[in-house]
DNA sequence: GAGTGGTCTAGACCACTGA
DNA sequence: CAGTGGTCTAGACCACTCA
């Protein structure tokens, strides 16, 4: 009476899937209660250790969080920026209260071209919608960013007025997201980026890329630049490296 | 007779922090057969369960790996380059042979200046090597490299010829490590940078400076230029984050 | 107080694989 | 074929915390 063995996944597996494709896929939004341990094993008739593995795993990851007595939720996805902490050099004072400005500059919905297409992965004639905008941070330019958002997967974007609203946040709270990629590289500031953050032609910038999927829905591809050596990227690493692929 | 509940730590967190601090102190270096289950059971007094948990967790994160029959052992480190993965974007040809030499420029042991406590984050005065050199790739820069390595930390450095030898290369074999901290900026290629990746003054270059500690004692740090945008990083991630801190 | 997760036990069967 | 890890069970006590 052990281990009736599915010939297929483990059975803290299959728990785990099931649970991870409810959350990925939306319909456990953030915030949502999971059945306890005690339902699951209700449900899927096994051991409450199976389960608990099962859920553990899950709190490990990072995709729900589990308090006693409370229960355990989906959680809320970190902010975009912790994923790759982005430090400001100059303006220290961050910890303090940073005035912050979102400005934007363009907002577009379009038929993907071919440009569109190759960025954010999608098919040229998808409906994306296309935002530039500028991130102030204590009165001076902060990021400029260059925003497409797949309207296949976020419906919702098109209705959405981005004037007071940085779409990353946005997106945040609404999408759930099951993998980033960043691409990091270093470019030379041609006139225009020169003229969006204010600095002087040439200067050297640290350019982010990413790209966020929902399973293998594209959602959305940002791209990032940030004035000169005023910024830095950490990341902190353990042996084992974090890095996914 | 359940949960004797030292009060502490629980068991399985106290067993893998023993089993990796043997690890980490380099007691148990990679490839070290650890004690099977059976083993551990008896040493710790406790269910195999318990020493399971601890086990399984050590190898998720990959300190360790495991295999039937055979048993568990300390991992070998992942290549620092794996850690973020750095891509030529010019010689995508890097699958096939791709012709690599190593070329050391300055090699020094000295007393730590200011400058160099400062950047290894050691006191001033302890001894330091200090190493720059140029990686070549298709007989071309691929980066020019400024290392730091703390000498109480790894003496078998000092006797260390590294004409041949990467000293990335080297240390990741000799060296177990705990924690690594990446920080990327992007800056303007000055005279001795053009020079050194031949490549034309103010370009943008990418700068990751990697600082690497055992525990709390720092082993290296190292500062890596990779010309212009022809190189950039790859970072991969799911919701948790997995950056640390 | 009662529900929830955190941890633990003392077994068990199985699959894999090196000797 | 025997040792090892992989998985699972059916209980248990405890700590925490919300109502």
């Amino acid at each position: 009476m052990t281990a009736p063995a599915p010939k297929e996944l483990p059975r803290y597996a299959a728990i785990r899937r099931d649970l991870e494709s409810a959350i990925l896929s939306g319909r456990w939004p953030p915030g949502h209660k999971i059945p306890s341990e005690h339902a699951l094993v209700a449900r899927y008739g096994c051991a409450r250790m199976t389960v608990n593995k099962a859920l553990s795993a899950l709190a490990a990851s990072g995709l729900i969080v589990r308090h006693r007595r409370a229960g355990s939720f989906v959680a809320t996805p970190s902010t975009e920026e912790s994923i790759l902490e982005i430090h400001d050099i100059a303006g220290e004072a961050q910890g303090a209260g940073k005035p912050y400005r979102f400005e934007l500059r363009a907002r577009a919905v379009r038929k993907a071209t071919a440009t569109d297409a190759a960025r954010l992965q999608v098919k040229a004639g998808t409906a994306v919608l296309a935002l530039s905008s500028i991130h102030h941070v204590a009165g001076a330019p902060y990021a400029a960013e260059d925003r497409l958002v797949n309207l296949a997967g976020v419906p919702d974007a098109r209705a959405m007025d981005f004037s007071d609203t940085p779409p990353g946040s946005w997106l945040l709270e609404k999408m759930p997201w099951s993998r980033a990629r960043h691409r990091i590289s270093a470019i030379n500031a041609d006139a225009a980026i020169a003229r969006s953050l204010k600095i002087a032609r040439g200067t050297a910038c640290l350019m982010v890329e990413r790209e966020t999927w929902l399973q293998d829905l594209p959602i959305t591809q940002v791209r990032l630049i940030y004035p000169g050596e005023r910024h830095h990227l950490l990341a902190y690493f353990s042996p084992a490296g974090r890095s996914r692929r």
